[in-house]
DNA sequence: ATAGGGTTAG
């Protein structure tokens, strides 16, 4: 393995003007790993092609500064820039452009521009712009980019596609979008015909400023898709929550002929995940073993995401131990899970031992420690982390951390310190922080705070129907039919509408997706027939008839569901449903008596913590 | 034989 400093020992050798064996194979040699992604390879190969006393050229430099470039190696880097000085290869354009990208690579921009500007006027090409362009777009740093860019005009520098590539690159914010979307109209040409990169730049761009409409509609105009461009509309899907367009796409993908790769895989695994899918999961790590695509960093962790939320736990912790390079994704993706799953002590384990380990949390490996900790009671522990946080790592609490412990307090029934934590943040609260205490009111049904955080969390998503659903239920498990009416008002006046609840069940690799009183499922008359059946029979128990909480209620997503894995499910497994909790009604007695008469277990999980449902419920349609 | 560039996880 290389370690950054070692290119520096041969320095000397280059002093020795001798006859020299050609590198023209060693440069092959260098090109062919480069390509292969063998970085490290690569750099070795390069010492050992000094040890020998060949002599690097122009056409040897591009390639180990890549290698340092994709590594990260700011120091190796700087040493291969002392021998190209050495060997008189700066004047090379190339070279320079190779060395610019490699210092803006390696966070080192200011390095880049120095040499940037410091290179002559007439060796500047094209290619040292656009390395620097895209440099400072890697580094988020628009201005920059878009005066260069003016700058490159003002000096009659031409542009090509790759330029363009650099300045889309940095429209990735809402706010540059209008810039980005001049570029689109300026390229609608090469976009389109010429070189799917720029196209697919495009999509990117759209899809990071979460107008994931504009993308697809390039996505459907772009004459030449290659795997990168599905790639793309597929991720950008999944990064924005839209299930069953990925699963819809990926399909089409899989029609179409393109053979999808480990980047396909993460994206689909991922909504995976979010969606409980789990056979459709195992499916796809079946692929990807076939495929030999095991040893992707990016892959197995989204393997362990999807196990690990799916609840097969034992799956996910079995990837996690026989990886043999572990990032701070793996661990908190392994957290998540145990957490989601109740198991918030292994959860608490594994973090500290992640700890121990001599990897520094991050924000988001935080969050899911403090939620395994609220979900299984761990209250003084998840203070304890909470506390820790700042103190030893360093790390500000954000909103997302601040939701965690406020629903930690607000399970254990302490609601008062809540909303005082609330009132001493440092930053502002958002809807999640807010919403956490409503949640928590309604656990402990104390309606006076539900009614002020209520007031809050409107006033930051005034269209999140969830929370008025909430508040409703609040009021109506204490009988006051007003605060029902006043909330059933404010919705009308608002013009908002309760999204229909929605249930879903996985079956032999595909989701099947239930509205209350849904009738378009081809199995609706089945369903029916048994949930009549079982109805009649709970009707008959005595708990039921003793329980003065239990409702006449219609016909909810959940029932069916429930009915639907009766029927199709192997007998004695456990039925597990999913479910947005906050916008479905409850009927927990009718679950509870159905599961005591079936003497199946009936799980119903969560789902409402992902975003995806908008998607799911417009196409209730789909069986995928 | 050399360059700059597009897609990926918690």
């Amino acid at each position: 393995m290389i370690r950054s400093g070692s290119i520096g020992h041969y320095k000397k050798i280059l002093h020795f003007q001798t006859i020299r064996e050609s590198s023209t194979p060693w440069n092959i040699r260098l090109r062919e790993l480069a390509k292969e992604g063998l970085f490290r390879e690569g750099l070795e190969l390069y010492c050992q092609m000094l040890r020998s006393g060949v002599f690097p050229n122009v056409f040897t430099f591009p390639f180990t500064l890549k290698s340092c470039a994709a590594l990260s190696l700011p120091f190796s880097g700087s040493q291969l820039h002392s021998h190209v000085v050495k060997t008189g290869c700066e004047s090379d354009p190339y070279v320079m452009s190779s060395l610019i990208s490699m210092y803006c690579k390696c966070s080192l921009v200011g390095n880049g521009q120095k040499l940037f500007e410091q290179s002559p006027q007439p060796r500047k090409l094209t290619v040292c712009y656009n390395a620097l362009i895209a440099g400072y777009a890697l580094n988020s740093q628009f201005t920059n980019a878009s005066n260069l860019f003016c700058r490159m005009q003002r000096t009659g520098v031409a542009f090509d596609d790759v330029t363009m590539l650099g300045l889309i690159r940095i429209c990735t914010l809402p706010m540059h979008l209008g810039f980005g979307m001049c570029l689109h109209a300026c390229n609608v040409k090469w976009a389109l015909d010429t070189n799917p990169s720029v196209g697919n730049c495009l999509l990117t761009m759209y899809v990071k400023c979460g107008s994931v409409d504009h993308a697809r509609s390039l996505f459907d105009a772009m004459p030449k898709k290659d795997l990168i461009s599905w790639n793309a509309m597929i991720n950008g899907y999944a990064q924005n929550g839209l299930a069953t367009h990925v699963l819809d796409l990926y399909q089409k993908m899989e029609l179409s002929g393109v053979d999808p790769d480990a980047v396909t895989f993460v994206g689909v695994l991922s909504t995976c995940a979010h969606l409980g899918a789990h056979s459709v999961g195992r499916d796809i790590e079946q692929q990807i073993t076939r495929k030999g695509f095991g040893f992707n960093l990016f892959l197995t962790n989204a393997l362990i995401n999807m196990y690990a939320r799916c609840g097969n736990l034992t799956r996910a912790r079995r990837i996690f131990d026989e990886m043999q390079e572990k990032s701070i994704m793996s661990w908190t993706a392994l957290v998540v899970g145990y957490g989601m799953h109740g198991q918030g002590q292994t959860a608490v384990q594994l973090f500290d031992k992640m700890l121990s380990t001599g990897i520094l949390p991050d924000g988001a490996a935080f969050v899911s420690v403090l939620s395994a900790c609220s979900h299984a009671g761990l209250t003084e522990k998840g203070l304890e982390y909470f506390s820790q946080m700042d103190r030893y790592y360093g790390i500000k609490a954000g909103p997302e951390h601040y939701a965690c412990i406020v629903d930690l307090l607000g399970r254990a029934g302490r609601l008062q310190e809540a909303r005082e934590l609330i009132a001493s943040m440092p930053v502002e609260p958002d809807g999640a922080v807010w919403g956490a205490l409503l949640s928590s009111c309604k656990i402990h049904g104390n309606v006076e705070l539900a009614e002020l955080a209520f007031e809050h969390v409107i006033e930051l998503e005034p269209t999140n129907v969830g929370y008025y659903v909430l508040l409703s239920n609040i009021y109506s498990e204490v009988e006051d039919l007003d605060g029902v009416a006043r909330v059933r008002v404010m919705m009308r006046e608002r013009k908002l509408r309760k999204e229909p609840g929605c249930s879903y069940v996985e079956h032999k690799g595909k989701v099947h997706l239930f509205l209350a009183d849904e009738k378009r499922h081809p199995q609706t008359k089945e369903i029916h027939r048994m949930l009549d059946g079982l109805q009649d029979l709970v009707n008959e128990t005595d708990v039921w008839k003793q329980n003065p909480k239990k409702k006449s209620e219609g016909i909810h997503s959940e029932k069916l569901a429930i009915v639907f894995g009766l029927l199709n499910s192997q007998s004695g497994a456990e039925i597990v449903v999913m479910k947005n909790l906050r916008v479905c009604g409850d009927c927990h007695l009718f679950i509870k008596v159905v599961s005591k008469i079936v003497d199946r277990k009936i799980v119903v999980r969560d789902a409402s913590r992902f975003h995806h449902f908008r998607d799911g419920l417009c196409s209730c349609n789909d069986y995928w």
